[in-house]
DNA sequence: AATGAACTTGCAGCCACTGCAAGTTTGTTG
DNA sequence: CAACAAACTTGCAGTGGCTGCAAGTTCATT
């Protein structure tokens, strides 16, 4: 009996996928900082990583995939951390504590985040795109919360309204950071954002 | 000597214009809300309107783009208003208040709206790209009330942060409003989360 | 070794979108 | 009114993202 890992599922025909996975993100990041997003072809990125471009589309629905990658991992962990912490606490300061995986998964990723960031700055269409991504679980959270107070999230804004505003103010700590080149800490942007959020953001001194 | 209109610059040419321009939209939203975003061509929005295709992108730059319309004066007469408020009141109270204006606007053209939230829900693709017709004016709105605070919004996430949130605050109370199928006023809606959102987001009793 | 599932690839094709070079309409000027 | 220029529409040809299909190839299983 073979030990079950679910970090690497074993087998060399996964590891492959992986490894070209891998190479068609790298490749992707690497060619669109360089040139631009609209200036690299499907082809381009397909041959750099070396293999054809039909098999892209085998592993990424879009471009855009390639370049902003998917983090259902990190927010499937986040939620997982809210049901802990929610019979516990507030709801606002439950969040900005589950808030902290994803924070360190992004600091621990952070060269492939800056190469996204260099694109994205060139590219705008692509900053939309990666709120999208964050849309399905912003709903999923949303509904969560709303269980959790036992309300109905149709009729009442509050579940919607704590998802959407703490997840902007993630973003903006995620863009502040990324635009330091990671100078001050991702945690510490989050932290200060989210005071600002609980105070009600009253006009700094 | 014809009097000057600003809202209608005259000329049978220019009027043309905006019936062309105003038959593609309705097309567009017409034929999406029918049958789905994807399962509707450029061709068949411009046979619908009575053009070109090729004329349809000299309108829009995007299919998109003819479905979600542009917003850009309201968001330019909501930033006028800004200044003036600013000057008077806390930061986030002068949002409050600008933001009636596009609230006005958007109950005026409830019925597109309606359109644009059916079309939506089935395709969520287009949200995102909603949230990026505001992007570009969430920048100019940040820097207006970093210069305001006289602070550097490279450094300071204040404005940023306050722009971030209530922009995503308004965006919840406009899906709350059409989801309800403008059951309830959207103003009252947006009144709502802005309250939440100067009290810190509290948990509601 | 054989079988079938998984993966890659080329091909043909749809459609969004663009530049270019007409042709047509409209506003203007002498 | 005639003539000219600017604005607008359109067809055409082409690029590139993306998909379904029908091979081929590689790998895991028995």
């Amino acid at each position: 009996m073979t030990p079950i890992d679910q970090d690497a599922p074993l087998g060399r025909r996964d590891l492959r996928k992986q490894q070209t996975r891998a190479a068609l993100t790298g490749a992707a990041l690497r060619l669109c900082s360089l040139r631009g997003f609209d200036q690299v072809t499907v082809d381009d990125i397909s041959g750099e990583a070396g293999v054809s471009s039909r098999t892209f589309f085998n592993y990424f629905a879009s471009k855009e995939d390639a370049v902003l990658g998917d983090h259902l991992v990190e927010v499937d962990a986040m939620r997982a951390r809210l049901a802990v912490l929610l019979p516990t606490m507030p709801v606002l300061e439950a969040i900005r504590r589950a808030v902290l995986l994803p924070v360190a998964a992004m600091e621990a990723d952070r060269d492939h985040w800056f190469l996204r960031m260099e694109i994205i700055k060139h590219s705008p269409q692509l900053l939309p795109r990666l709120v999208l991504s964050n849309a399905e679980a912003e709903r999923a959270t949303t509904e969560q919360i709303a269980a959790h107070l036992g309300v109905d999230p149709a009729t009442h804004v509050y579940p919607a309204l704590v998802v959407a505003t703490t997840s902007a103010a993630f973003r903006v700590a995620a863009t502040g950071w990324m635009a330091a080149a990671g100078a001050r800490s991702l945690g510490a942007l989050v932290d200060r954002a989210f005071t600002a959020l609980a105070a009600g953001l009253p006009d700094p001194d």
